[in-house]
Formats: C-alpha cells, structure tokens, sequence
DNA sequence: TTAATAAATGTAAACGTTTACATTATGAAG
DNA sequence: CTTCATAATGTAAACGTTTACATTTATTAA
C-alpha cells in the first residue's frame, strides 16, 4: 500500500520547509501570497490531507476537534435520535465523532471509555451505565469535560446534564390511562438501575396516588430494557389471574416487546387492554393498533448536548447547566 | 485538567526506561520477572493506559486495532443491525470501532472517509454512496483494506463484498403478491442511484414478466429511501384513477411510510391493498397489520464483513472474495 | 547609509509510543 | 580465567504534526 502525502512531501515539491506548509493551512496570512498559492496547488494536486493522529497527538486538549459519544442501546430508535442530533452539530462544526455503542454492558462501557480517553477525544458526551457511575464520575473530577445525556448521576452535581422531566412524562401518561377508567395499570420498566426506570415509576406511582388508588406491586415488574424482555414480562402480566387492563411501558423497545405479547395474547387494544409507551417513535402511527406514546426530543437533546460540551470545552470554568425539557403525550389510539 | 500518566511516569516510578516498560507491556517474556512484576503493579496502580493516539502514529498499518464502518443511514434498523454485527466482532478481537454515518449525503460520505483515512484505521467496512463511487474505487485501488456491504462497485471486481441476493428477495416477494391474485403492484424504491434500489427493482419486474403482467411505470417510483419519500409516494400511488392492489417497498423506512399512507387512506391491509417490504424488522409482526417482510440478516453481513476485513488484513494478497446471503420471506398478514 | 522594524522562512523540540541497535550484566564452556 | 553466548536493559530514532525561537530578507525611518 503506498504511503499517504504527508507535510515533508509537499514542502520538498514546493521547496520550503514543513513549517511553512504547515502555516500555510492553519495560519495562511503568515505566507507569502506567492508561496502561498504555490503550496496549496500542491496539496490540491496531491491531495494531500493531514494526518489527525499526528495532529492530535501535538495539539492540546480543547482543540483536537473530536468528541466521544457513548450510547447504551443503538438499537433503541431514542438513542438513535441522539446520536443523530449529536452528528448534525458534530458535523456542522468539523468535529469528528468517535462514537460506541456500550450494548447496556458495563465492561464494554467501561473499555470504551478507556478507548475514548486513550484516543485523546476532547471530551464526550454519555448516557452513564448507572447513576452511580464510578468511571464516569472518575473522569469528571480529573476535570474531563463531559455531557450526560438522558440519565444523571445520582448525587453528584458538578456534570453538565441534558434530559427530559421523565416522572412527569409517566405522570401524565398514566394519569390518561386512569381518566380512561383504568384501575389496574401495570408498569414495565427497563434495566432496575437505570435512573430513568426510576424516575418513570415514581411518575407512575405519583400518578396511582393522586387517584387514590392502591399501588399493587406484582403489577411493577423490571426487565432489561430490550425487545425481549418486555415480551416477556407483558406475557406474564397478561397471564396474572387478575391481569392489568393497561400497561405502561418504560422505553421503545419494551413497548414493542409487550405490543407483541399483547397480540399474542389474543386480546384487543385498547378495548381488553390499554398501552401507553415511553419514546415515540417515527412509525409509531403505523403500529396496530397506533400508539399512544411519551414523546422526548431526542434529536434536540442529542444536539444541545453536543453545544453544551462544545461550550464546556471552549470556557472549563462555566458554571454547569442542567436542562430538563419536557415530553409530549400523543395520543392515538392505544389508550 | 491533569495530565494523563503516560509512559515516562511508569518508567519513573519503577526506576526503568520507558522502553522496558513498553517491553513490559508488548513482550512480558524480554523484560526480568521481578522488573516485570514492578512495572505491573505501578501500572495498575495508576490505572496506566497508552496512549492509542501515539501508539497509531508509530505502529504500521494493520496493526492499529481500529476500523473505519461507514453506513448509510442509522436510522434504518437494517444498517443497525449491520452495526451491531461489526461491532461485536471488533469488541471481540478488541478493535476499537470509528463509526460514521454519512445519511446517504455525498459529501458526508467523502468527509467520513477522509477522516478515516486520515485518523489511520486499519481498514474500513463501507457501504458505498452509490456502485461508482470514485472515492471507495480510490481507496482500494491504492491498497486500502476495505470490504462493502449491502451494496457493491459496480463493474469494478477488485473487492471483499457481502451482500444479499437483492433480485431474488424481491422476485419471491412480488411472486408472492402475485400468487394471491394481484395484478397492479407498485414498486417504491429508494434513491436510483443506489444498486440495491435498482436490484430490487429487476426483481419485481421478472416476476412480473414471469407471469406475464405487463410493466406499467407509473406504478415504479424511486425516494430517497426515507420515510418521508415512502409516505409521499405511497400517498400519489393510492389516489391515482386506477391505484395499485398490492405495494412492494424498496426498505424498512419506506415501508414505514407507505403503511402509514395507507391507514390514512382509509384502506384495508391487506383486503384494499396488500404490502410486502424489503428488510425485516425486530417489530414487524407488531405493525398493523403483522407485516410481511423480506428479512436480511443484518447482523449477520456485519459480523462476516469484519471478518473478512480482518483477514484482508491480516493477509493482503488473499483473493478477493464475495459472499451472497439469502434472505428469507416471512409471511405475516400484510398480503 | 545605517539602524531598526517587520515579514517570511527555517530549525528543532515536543507530543507518547515502538523498536533497531548498543551496552551491560550473567552465566556457561573451555 | 578467558571467551562467548544470552538475557536484561538502555539509547535514540522514527511516526507526522505544531510552534517557540532563531535566522534571513525586505522595508522603513533617521
């Protein structure tokens, strides 16, 4: 394989030293015009590109114009949004983006963010393992800027944070579900230590109180937050000798899950039973019956994120930000 | 923000130069067991990692332990499964993943491989803008280690490829449509320019000729692959004078699009209209109706895609090789 | 003309590794 | 006790950039 131009070889063929070419792209006033000129048609003719190993191993942190980005779920259609989010802006600013999908595993999180760290990112944007996150919360207090999107960190404050209001989310879900006339609403969460599970059931639970009605603990079940899972627990639900007559699913995956199961069941939506997911999704319209989901800007989230740790890094010292947006209850025809 | 301990600490610390304990790290054998044991424990101590930035720049392709993978659209759960696929692997073999998604934009798509080019991976897993992509071409005929997915280069040979047999997933598809009575079926691709929009195509029009049905243009339209093209088209197609009984769409978000053309049209699945699409989805069956797909297996292309990189690799001369999958037709309730 | 200033360019160090080669210490064989 | 091989370690160059500093050249002011 033949070896790329580097700055050697166009200095030899424009017959200047490397440091005039290197001038040449990063502070083109300080040239020549005349070699200037000389020396960019070189590069256009060569093609010549620098080499962003080299370059990042010289120049400093802030400035190396990379961000890591780790994800727990790419098959998850939220998270999807967030990267995409995260892209635009990474993108619109010439950052590359080193991103990783930890697969709701703490070893590969944890081997990522080594990676991230030892390919010298300038900072990352992550959706912490959990909110007690040693490696994370590690990383922040050696001052590595970071941005945690969707989940927080439990009690530690100093971390520029971007999320939705999930509890008020759930509240406002279940509580559509008891004006509806359900009384027996089970809730599916995701993974029992993920923040969001929580803090949806606290809506959930919220919700159940404020109308007095009893909280039934064999109706709130934790899986895995995947597609499996929620099939499996809506399956066991649904097979209760007192079955919930709603359910609320606490993320994308599970909701399609129990969608399944509830086919499976035989019975009809909403008629025999009501669902209500968290996370809308694009062809949420197209699924039998339409669903009646929890939206979050994910899109929005994933590229405020993204501005947020490119302000962190610009100024180290700004005081943290914590931006909760809201969701939106759309309603079809699932409730 | 506290600099990173690097080699020279180690090396410090244990009294050593830093090239015993690189030695230490790389070849355990040539370094004394007890200078050995020294240097590990200070290493785990302060939790030493090296620096993957500098160990690139000065170890030779092949050996860096980094892939490029560059998609298409990561909102489309085929290329996430592809994703996942790699991934794995890579993790497996502990490479680290440079993951790009271009968004079916060229220019996206040359900015990513300059990146990868220039962040020196070791080879790249690409699935091309289009079957001439100049770039791609390039890339591999300077030597470039690079396997397609999904899509091929066209009349150029010279490359590792894994893909599906596009032409027949679509004829078993229409062939399908056809066998349960329908003779109007519309064709919704994705973007012409891309091979496999066209492949599908050539398989929806044999199995139409097969059965001697007619060709009616009007019934073959190309999007952009998105779900919004899928929509939009699928809408014109159902209020044309004489609209299609049966639709065969070209991919998961254009079937996503056209289902919900079709719901808004008041028209019955699959009395009215009937609909086949092109990749399966973990969540088919929860769609209304339960729909039938021609499933891909992602996960599987990504998986033999980074093994047949790594070999490319790890063995330069080898003959090229292009693997075709099956896909498989699941019957559902869509037709 | 000369001295001072500014502009253009060059030189060389640094970033954190790996590795060819040189050096030293260790032990075995004669 | 040499002599030689081997093991353990060190030295320094290299990877491709950026950049502080030094040098050269051109320009201006006196």
């Amino acid at each position: 394989m033949k070896s790329e131009p580097n700055l050697k070889t166009v200095a030899k063929m424009a017959n200047v030293s490397i440091a005039t070419v290197s001038r040449a792209i990063n502070y083109p006033d300080k040239v020549d015009p005349s070699t200037l000129s000389r020396i960019n048609k070189i590069i256009k003719e060569i093609n010549y590109r620098p080499n962003r190993v080299a370059q990042r191993l010289r120049i400093k942190g802030g400035h190396r114009k990379i961000f890591g980005l780790l994800v727990p779920d790419i098959q998850n259609p939220f998270y999807v949004d967030v990267i995409r989010g995260v892209e635009d802006y990474a993108y619109s600013r010439n950052y590359a983006l080193l991103m990783c999908n930890f697969a709701q595993s703490k070893d590969k999180e944890t081997m990522y963010l080594n990676i991230m760290k030892s390919e010298s990112v300038d900072g990352m944007i992550v959706a912490p393992y959990d909110e007690f996150d040693k490696e994370v919360i590690d990383l922040l207090q050696k001052g590595f800027p970071i941005v945690c999107v969707d989940r927080g960190l439990g009690d530690y404050q100093d971390v520029d944070i971007i999320l939705v209001d999930n509890e008020k989310g759930a509240y406002e879900a279940v509580s559509l579900m008891i004006k509806k006339g359900h009384k027996r609403i089970a809730y599916i969460g995701g993974l029992p230590s993920i923040p969001t599970s929580q803090q949806r059931k606290d809506g959930y639970v919220k919700a159940l109180q404020k109308n007095n009605i009893t909280i039934d603990d064999s109706l709130i079940k934790f899986g895995d937050s995947k597609h499996e899972s929620g099939k499996e627990i809506a399956r066991k639900l649904l097979s209760l000798k007192n079955p919930p007559t709603a359910i609320f699913t606490g993320n994308n995956l599970i909701t399609l899950g129990a969608l399944e199961s509830i086919h499976a069941s035989g019975k009809k939506i909403p008629q025999d039973v009501a669902i209500i997911g968290f996370d809308d999704m694009p062809w949420s319209i197209s699924l039998n019956p339409p669903l009646t989901a929890v939206r979050q800007p994910g899109y929005e989230i994933g590229k405020r994120a993204a501005d947020m740790l490119y302000q962190r890094i610009m100024d180290p010292d700004r005081a943290y930000s914590k931006v909760m947006l809201n969701t939106i209850l759309i309603e079809r025809n699932s409730c």
